[in-house]
Formats: C-alpha cells, structure tokens, sequence
DNA sequence: CTGAAAGCGCTTACAG
DNA sequence: CTGAAAGCGCTTACAG
C-alpha cells in the first residue's frame, strides 16, 4: 500500500473504485464484489474494503453501475389515477423503501385511453431499461400492459384489490387489497345503527375494486340482517359528478334511503352536495359512507365516516419486492382495510 | 458502406451509436455531434445521419451519456410540502415538458426540519449528479439548501411567490407566481358584494406566500373603499386546523364577519366546519373566500370562491428552463393568479 | 467540418 | 476466494 487514505482524502476528489481497491491492495473486481454483496469474499478482506469505503465516503456511481448492468439503478411508477393523494402517498411509500438503496423514483403517470399509450410506455421502458417498475390501478388491470413488461423483460409488481380469501391466482407479482375486509365493518356499522332504508352508489365496473368493495359492504349488512334496497341501488363511476347525479335521483325519491354507501369518497362529496342542495342534514337526516380516507373525508362538514387502505405500506412492500427479491414465481401479499368512523354516520330519525 | 440498414434490422438488435456511425460511413464522434445538435456538422451529413438515426431506431443509451456527461439525465423535484394536489400537478407540469426529451423526472420529497435534511440531499445530489433540479416552496426559501446547490454546481430553478411589480432581485433563477392579482380580485369582490365586516385568516408567516396574499386581498378590498376589519385578523398557518380555530374565534363574536378571506382553501375548509357547526349557511350567513383552488374547493357545499395559480404551467416553465436554456444570469419568469368566483360568496344579508 | 484515441466508472465472462 | 482483460455506449480533449 504505497498511498494512504489520509493522503487520498487530501485531494478532495470524489473516491471511485479505482481508488478503493488500490487503497485496499485488491483488483477493482473484489471491491465490486463487496459492492454487490456476493458471498464469494474472504471476510477479512470483505471487511477490510468495507471500512476503506466507509472512511473515504466512497458511492459506487449509479450511471457507471447501471451501463455495466444494462438496467438502470431507477425504479419507475406507473400509473393513470386522479387520485392525487393517492399518488402521493403511493410514491411516499416507494420512497421509504428506496431511500439508502441507491434507486431512484422516476414518476410515469400516462393516459390509459390514449392512442400512444403502449407505445410511449415502451418507449421509456426500451431507452431507461429501469430495474423494475410498480403498476397501479387501474392499470394494472391492463394485459397488454402486463404483457409489455413481460416482453421487455421489466421486473413488475402490480397493485390491485381482491376479495380476502379468494382463491384466485395471482398474476405475477403482486400487493393486493382487501376493500371488502373494511366496507363489510362499514356495513355492519350502518346496519348496527338501524338502517334499512339503504342506498348504493356503485364504482366504475370494470375496475375490481368496484366489486370488492359492494360485495364487502353487502356482507357486512347482510350480518345485521339488512341489505341494499334493489330500488335504491344507483351506478356510479368513483368521480364527484356521478356521485352527486346519483344521490340526487336517490333524494328525491319519497321514499328516499336513511343511509348512502358510496364506493368512494369522491362520490361521497356528490351525496354530500346533493344533501345540501336538499336540505338535509347529516347525519340527522342522512347517514353516509365513504371509501378511500381520502383528504376530503375529514375535512367536510360532518367528517365523512370513510373506510382506510394502507396505501403507504403497500407501496412500501411492492418496492421492496423490487428491490431485495428476485422475481422467482408468481407471488401475492395481501394487506387489509378498516373503517374509520366519523360524524356522517348516525342512527336514523323515528319515523324514517 | 459494406451493410444496408435492412440488413441491420434484420438482426432485430438495438442499435447502438457504432451502428449508425458505421451505417452512414462516418465516424461515431460525427453521430454524437448530431445527437447534441453541434452546429458544426455539415447539413448534408445531418441529414443523412438524421435519416439513419430514424430507420434504425436509435435512441442514444442515457446511461452512457450520462456517464460521459458526468452529469445524469434526470430532473430532481424537491419539495416538503403535504398539498398533494399541488404536487402532482407540479409533476405533470414538468413531466409535460421532459416528455421526448430522453430526461426522466426523480421525486425527492424530504423533510425541512429534520436534522438529516441537507446531508440527505447532498447525498441525493453528489451521487446521482442531475442534469438540474426544481425547488418548490416553502423549502425554496432555504438559503442553506440554495447554497448547497451552488456549491455542487447543480443547475436549479426556484419557485416562489412575489407581488407583482415587486422590484427585488432574483436569487438565481425562479419562477415566480402573482399571487396578489388574484387576491386583489378577490378583495374586490368581496368588498363589492357590500360587505364590511370582513375578517380574515392568514398563511405561515415564514413564507413570502402569506404576506404576498394578504397585500393583494387588502389592495382588492380598498379599491372599493373596504378593509379587513382590525380586530377580525386572525393568524393561521395554512392548516386545516388552523383555519377551522381561527374561524370559531371570529364567528362566535357577536359583531362576527359577514364574509371571512383565508389565505388558502384548506383554512377555508376549517371555517366551513366552524360555519356548519355554528350553524351558519354559506353563503346567506357567512362569505368564504380560499386560495389554491384545490380539489376540495369544487367539492365542498356550496363550492368555494377562490384564486387559482397555473401550478402545472410553472413547472413546465422551471422545467423549460433546465432543459433547453443554460444558466447565465439570474432570472425571473412570472406568471400570474385569478379568481374564480363559485357558490360560497353573496351578498350580506341587510340588518348585517 | 470531421475523426482517432482515450476515458467516464463500473460489471461480465473467463480463468485460475 | 481473487484478478486481468474486455466491454457497456456514449463524450471529451485534441488534432487536423
């Protein structure tokens, strides 16, 4: 060793792996190999080049590394969801997983229902080769997305909802919700409350949760022995519009629901609206539920009694898939949901 | 030239600057000076290369440039700041702008006030070396963090918010919203709708936004011979909870506002559940006027007057900025806000 | 206006 | 368990 570490830091550049392995009297591969943790390394001399690296603060260069590997050191996050907090939490939860790892978050909303969609996906997929890339609803539904990605070769997982215990296969790798587990306790606690009077206002259909979500609400009902009015029972498509279009046939009714499940909270603030607009109040007059905990929920007026997904963890789990486990079989990690109760959801007047 | 381009995409690989290079009988350094756009490159060449570069496919590897370049195709968001709205747009702005560019978007959300805040993003910064980064507010402010930049020599762009007209210099370059044109409209409004009790909720003081607000709500308001009432000005911090404390003190007055001005829609949405809870109907009872024009604005009942700021096109601007423009000088770019009058301001009620 | 050589900082494939 | 050579696909610095 004919240099020392107290002289190389003197020059104040910026240590490569060049420097390590000379610093350490090693060929530049053995310092590559402790890099990468491969388990073919004397400990002594793995622990050697691990403080070497330590003490002259030495990053192994992402654009170098990612050259070599053919794959870029970034994990991309696709998706097409209006949903912004949604969005934001999901990348939050990516973030915590990567943050230290050396990848990165590369954001790739698109535009299911456009012309270019594949072809703009595999654009960025072909030129940013990215290590691996998480898909979110509704999207993730998409099979030729799905087959995309199977194509190029991307490590993929796919986030979606999916009754518990059911017993479908999984398709790749996947971090699954289960709506249900939270809207049968929201069903439960509306029919705890004496509804029987109860309205629907339904998601977009041809997205799962849609029917994940109904069929959790209807089982938690059904255990108190209620149910969805089948004249009560209204399409919607998860937007604010279509909630308010649907509780307004709802209300005007004269034989109008004591209580509203609405698939989403967007589409709670339309009943919230449509109520308003009817003069009634909440929860006195009508009960509503939402799904989502989005930012909205707490902060109308009453807060909306709503049911959580942990979409932080989940988003944590997919990364760290991604990151720390080969892609071997097909594989999926299932997390729950709950109800949050607020002040939208009351027992229903004498009388009604 | 020995191989025809049929020939080569016959072998169904991805071509490789060697490729074009040897394609069109020049040498690899001729193709790099027309994937930079050199001016020094005889147009004949350009063209011919140009119709290579199309047939073949080629899409210079970012990896390899980047490691060349010492500097990584990539574009840093960094940001604390918990409207997602307002971040999500920020990101399509700017993601509006590097589509087609070969530059991806990294998001960096971090924490201003925790301990590791600047180490983390030296780190963010030294290792993964972006071509350019935008800081959004309130962290935009950090004169630490602008310093950090300027030591790593990191290209940036600043977004802020200013009076218009305002004289002061630019740090940098920036992006720089009018926050007061808007709000000035807003006071105008108001004041010309006959109120005279007015009261008002202010932003975090800590960021230039709040005082920039304010000065426009109170120009708007004395144009019509109007002010913000002195012992109805109550501090928020632009939270939820501030807003809604904030406007239980003021509506519990007996001389309480017949119109209360928030420096953002969350407070306004804080005062709507005070107004709810004093049972107070907007807009008969009690005006609100917010700022953002987020998406609970539209969704609260009655939806909320507020000021909107062209959050997506500053970030397509910042991004603009980095991409196609080197940093010489230090910049300004303006943009600047309006208001949008909805159901949640009337007219006081006489007597009032 | 164009090119040959060297280099960016890593990993792969092979050998021992 | 370790290393010398070649290579990933570009750009820089220099020369002409």
């Amino acid at each position: 060793m004919t240099e020392t570490i107290e002289a190389f830091l003197g020059r104040g550049r910026k240590a490569t792996i060049n420097d390590v392995a000379r610093l350490a009297g090693v060929s530049k591969k053995t310092v590559s190999r402790v890099i990468n943790n491969s388990p073919s390394v004397h400990a002594r001399t793995r622990d050697d080049i691990a403080e070497i690296i330590t003490r002259v603060g030495f990053r192994p260069d992402p654009q170098a590394r990612g050259l070599a590997f053919r794959r870029a050191l970034l994990i991309g996050l696709i998706y097409d969801n209006p949903n912004a907090q949604y969005i934001v939490n999901m990348q939050m939860g990516a973030l915590d997983r990567l943050r230290g790892s050396g990848i990165e978050l590369v954001v790739h909303p698109c535009t299911w229902h456009s012309e270019t969609f594949l072809s703009e996906l595999r654009d960025f997929l072909e030129s940013q080769r990215p290590s691996g890339v998480i898909v979110l609803p509704p999207i993730a539904e998409d099979r030729q997305l799905l087959d995309l990605l199977e194509e190029l070769n991307v490590p993929r997982v796919r986030v979606t909802a999916r009754t518990s215990g059911d017993g479908n296969a999984a398709i790749g790798r996947e971090i699954v919700s289960c709506d249900d587990i939270g809207c049968a306790e929201a069903g439960a606690h509306v029919a705890g409350l004496g509804h029987r009077r109860i309205g629907y206002i339904g998601g977009n259909p041809d997205y799962p949760s849609a029917h994940v979500r109904r069929h959790g609400f209807e089982t938690g009902l059904a255990a108190h022995g209620a149910a969805i009015a089948p004249d009560l029972d209204e399409p919607g498509n998860y937007s604010f519009e279509s909630g308010y279009a649907a509780a307004r046939r709802l209300l005007r009714r004269p034989d109008r629901p004591t209580a509203i499940i609405c698939a989403n909270d967007e589409m709670a603030a339309g009943a919230y609206k449509a109520a308003f607009e009817a003069d009634l109040r909440i929860p006195g007059d009508l009960t509503l539920i939402g799904f989502d905990d989005a930012p909205i929920a707490d902060r109308l007026s009453p807060p909306l009694t709503t049911v959580r997904l942990p979409t932080r963890d989940m988003a944590r789990m997919a990364a760290d898939l991604l990151v720390s486990r080969p892609a071997t079989a097909d594989q999926t990690m299932t997390v729950p949901s709950a109800l949050i109760v607020r002040g939208s959801s009351g027992a229903p007047k004498a009388g009604l």
